[in-house]
DNA sequence: AAGTGGTCTAGACCACAGT
DNA sequence: CTGTGGTCTAGACCACTTG
């Protein structure tokens, strides 16, 4: 069991300090200690502690050491691609999924523009409603190429689409673009959802790439103005040329 | 000069890419040839070519290489600190700063807890509407404590802060946390710029800490709804525990 | 001076792509 | 089989912090 040590000891720290067993402030054992400690180099070590510093569960101090940083305050560090982070950032409540389309369709021009396709063709397409207590908030909208995607069952759609991709098509998901701005509400936003007397609707545009870099899924993720909440974690950059 | 290789070869590459000299799908040397050419160790090489990958420059596959990506459609790796990232979107816009307010003041309660101050005290506070193509477009509002920040001239304010605060007072900042939401227009929002008739207002919170962990700013950045964009460069986490 | 993190080395073995 | 990136090792020297 020499394999992916630095992963293992990622997550015994991300998990201890998210249940907060290691409280803000705690000073976590030297470099050296827990290479010792887990039986490894001190290198190995060190990468598991770059990936906690960035993802801004510790901050580290030259000659000094590491320490937990305060993650209940940061709610938690988003900028992730997975499906439903901006919605459960309060967890504890009543979720509910209605599916309002889920079928092949043909492109139109603006599709085809958001996925790159040269050509028009089929797409998958599957809209839905998130409820939270009671209210439709957000409109999601996602669109695949039936080249990886051939087609989706209601029952998928109506849970998580990222598990089936990954754990049943095998389809691994590289990185991902997103785009967050406000546009004005369609009559499609109105009639789906329980928009109140919002005029205006925030849209986040999420661009998904695979392993071999192309372009397969657009999703469109239309979030009701007082609903929604965006939380970004960000380190300083080390190099100057970064801008 | 055995220091910074890593940091020399990422900023080789980043500018390379950027520049267009190297266009999308372009593969790179090997982590071997690239060590025998910049006469350093393959670890080495790996730490730049794994920060060319976390901002969006490049993609690695293993077993074939690693390959630039299209940065010109990605308009660039966001997540900085940077302040004025969400404005310049589109550069070689006439942009004009106005300072509305540039001093020490008593804190209120609400600065307090945004600063997590513990007793009342003094706050040095900046005000600024960004006006571009002649409309005021997003209201800048910055808190710093004044036991890092003792004051600031007017000159300073109209131009960059964090230049003088790294470039001057030496101050590193290291993390910051951001949170975006939409919140109902203020009076003074509809005052100090121009809003036409948007009921709404983009709120951009940033919470600056230097290296010592620290809190030591606070800053509003209010965005016309119809100029907002901001834009996100996400890698798919490597472990199953991050949710 | 002792302890810490930051950088670097010169190897090694593995898993995966393509031939 | 060869070449690629992914992981790991057991050292080394440096810069910074603290006593």
């Amino acid at each position: 069991m020499n394999k992916n040590i630095y992963l293992h000891i990622y997550n015994d720290y991300s998990a201890r300090i998210q249940s907060g067993q290691l409280p803000a402030g705690k000073k976590l054992p030297s470099e050296s200690e827990l290479a010792e400690a887990y039986g490894t180099s001190r290198e190995t070590v060190r990468k598991a502690l770059l990936m906690l510093s960035q993802n801004g569960y510790i901050h580290k101090i030259k000659g000094k050491g590491s320490f937990v940083l305060d993650t209940q305050r940061m709610n938690f560090p988003v900028s992730g691609l997975v499906s439903f982070k901006e919605v459960s950032k309060n967890l504890g409540r009543s979720v509910r999924t209605i599916v309002y389309e889920n079928g092949c369709v043909p492109s139109t021009s603006e599709e085809e523009r958001r996925l790159q396709m040269k050509e028009p063709g089929p797409l998958w397409k599957v809209v839905r409603a998130r409820e939270i207590d009671g209210e439709k908030i957000i409109l999601d909208k996602d669109y695949f190429l039936t080249s990886y995607v051939p087609s989706l069952t209601a029952e998928t759609a109506g849970n998580s689409i990222y598990a089936y991709l990954e754990g049943e098509l095998h389809l691994t998901i590289s990185y991902a673009k997103k785009e967050i701005s406000v546009e004005e509400a369609t009559p499609e936003d109105k009639l789906l959802l329980d928009l109140h007397d919002y005029q205006h609707i925030v849209v986040v545009r999420n661009y998904v790439h695979l392993v071999d870099t192309k372009l397969f899924q657009y999703t469109e993720s239309r979030h009701r103005l007082d609903k929604f909440q965006f939380v970004d974690f960000a380190r300083r950059a080390q190099s100057e040329s970064d801008l």
